[in-house]
RNA sequence: GUGCCUAUAGCUCAAUGGCAGAGUACUUCACUGUGGAUGAAGAUGUUGAGGGUUCGACCCCCUCUAGGCACCCCA
């Protein structure tokens, strides 16, 4: 057992492999989201405490925020969430920004959280927020790009669904129940865990905060109920609107989707496997009012936030990842001898400066060695220029894939290689 | 913070309390101008750490450390 410092527990190393995945699917939601016109923007990964102390779900931020103390002793909080930081940015210049404005973000976030599967304390997340309209129309938006995304990673909706609720919606419902007001809180976080615990275990906490059976059977029914958004005009029309953008099939109405971070005020959404065999993929929904808490005026918006690992791990077990080492350009020129190595190293120079991706040879192993550490770079050709190309102005073009090899001259190769 | 499980070669894993092994990867060679195959040879361990029981411990017991999984929470 070798005796090697360790990493920060609940972090990751992205060899180049798995580097490779996390870009892939970076390719992909950056394209999603420009797709539908928004703007790349970033954050500081180092915030202060007072930033999160009024916002997002209490225990985020006091038990699974990293928070430690600066040389000048103010509290530093490394970003659990990204929500915070686009209030703050959004609210310093509301009045110069167009609205409603489209952003998206791709970066790290940390929790302090006991790592599993899915989980990991360190980790990516893709944000991507329509501030600044309380229109359906924003929040059918956010969800069609959600769906769009899904499409683009190859998860249809045989294997992943869109669940949605709205936040309204069940205050409707939960007063028509006659539930108290002061009751609807913990009721709705409640709800957010019925799959979590036994009918029966679940049936008791409800009595506990204070139903009566009339109202628990009620609610239960409500909750089963799969036409219940079929009540609310607004999940109407934002239905309708994802049937226009040819979304439907991925949606579903679950009235037990809550999600537990108090700003949403909306519709309310989350992306799982529809086995649930995984945590949730993406969540996300409409916000009252983002930048109240940080000092700006009453804004609203939509958004919804996607972590890297839950995604990768899908996509892996599904076996949607291409085979990113197959799609790779490189080129590797090998060195034939001690005396032919000025012409390797100068065709390689020539064919960066034609832009191609070119691996040079350092000495001059074997070629059969040579070769062989181009097939595991997974080089897609190979050079190959001894005494006797050289002295018909000609190189060895080998493809490394189909094994097939020809001679080209020397002064024909860029052309060629360009054609491939 | 709570609970369960795991730790043996670089990796994946074997080994009734009785000589610590296999597959794979690696190195070299067959192959002095050609890579995924094949064959041959080679190298590899304080069995996570510390203690205990025993004639004898990878194996049983205790402590610690690390990791995984679930809860909590959430992307």
């Amino acid at each position: 057992m070798k005796n090697i410092v360790k990493s920060v527990k609940g972090t990751r190393d992205f060899y180049p492999d798995e580097m490779a995945k996390r870009q892939w699917i970076y390719s992909r939601l950056k394209a999603v989201s420009e797709s539908f016109g928004y703007q790349h923007y970033d954050g500081p990964c180092i915030e202060t405490l007072e930033l999160y102390a009024a916002k997002s779900g209490e225990e985020l931020v006091k038990e699974q925020a990293f928070v430690f103390n600066d040389r000048g002793g103010d509290q530093i909080t490394l970003r659990p969430e990204l929500t915070p930081t686009l209030a703050r940015m959004i609210a310093e210049k509301q009045n110069e920004l167009v609205f409603p404005a489209r952003w998206w973000s791709f970066g790290p976030f940390w929790r302090y959280e006991r790592p599993q599967k899915g989980r990991t304390r360190e980790f990516f997340q893709w944000n991507i927020d329509l501030i600044g309209s309380d229109a359906v129309e924003a929040d059918a938006e956010l969800v069609a790009a959600a769906c769009s995304f899904m499409r683009s990673v190859g998860l249809g909706p045989d294997q992943v669904k869109l669940y949605f609720n709205d936040r309204e919606l069940m205050d409707q419902e939960f007063n028509a129940i006659g539930i108290n007001p002061e009751q609807k809180g913990a009721l709705l976080r409640l709800v957010d865990r019925i799959d979590k615990m036994p009918a029966e275990v679940w049936d008791e906490k409800a009595l506990q905060l204070g139903l009566n059976e009339g109202q628990l059977a009620a609610l239960k029914s409500t909750l089963a109920d799969p036409e219940l958004w079929k009540r609310s005009p607004k999940l109407q029309q934002f239905v309708t609107l994802l049937n226009l953008m040819g979304e439907e099939a991925y949606l579903q109405y679950d009235a037990r989707i809550i999600r537990g971070l108090d700003y949403y005020t909306g519709i309310v959404f989350e992306a799982h496997d529809v086995n649930k065999e995984f945590r949730a993929i993406l969540g996300g929904g409409h916000y009252g009012n983002l930048v109240g808490n940080v000092g700006g005026e009453p804004l609203p918006g939509v958004g919804f936030a996607m972590g890297d690992v839950v995604i990768q791990l899908m996509l892996e077990h599904l076996g949607k990842i291409p085979p990113l080492n197959a799609q790779k350009e490189t080129i590797f020129v090998t060195v034939f001898s001690e005396e032919t190595q000025a012409q390797s190293v100068r065709l390689a120079a020539s064919l960066r400066n034609a832009d191609f991706e070119v691996v040079l040879a350092l000495g001059n192993e074997k070629l059969g060695k040579q070769l062989k550490f181009a097939d595991r770079i997974f080089a897609a050709k190979a050079l190959v220029l001894g005494p006797d190309e050289i002295a018909k102005g000609e190189v060895v073009l080998k493809d490394l894939r189909t094994r097939e090899q020809k001679n080209i001259l020397l002064k024909d190769l860029v052309g060629d290689l360009r054609k491939l």
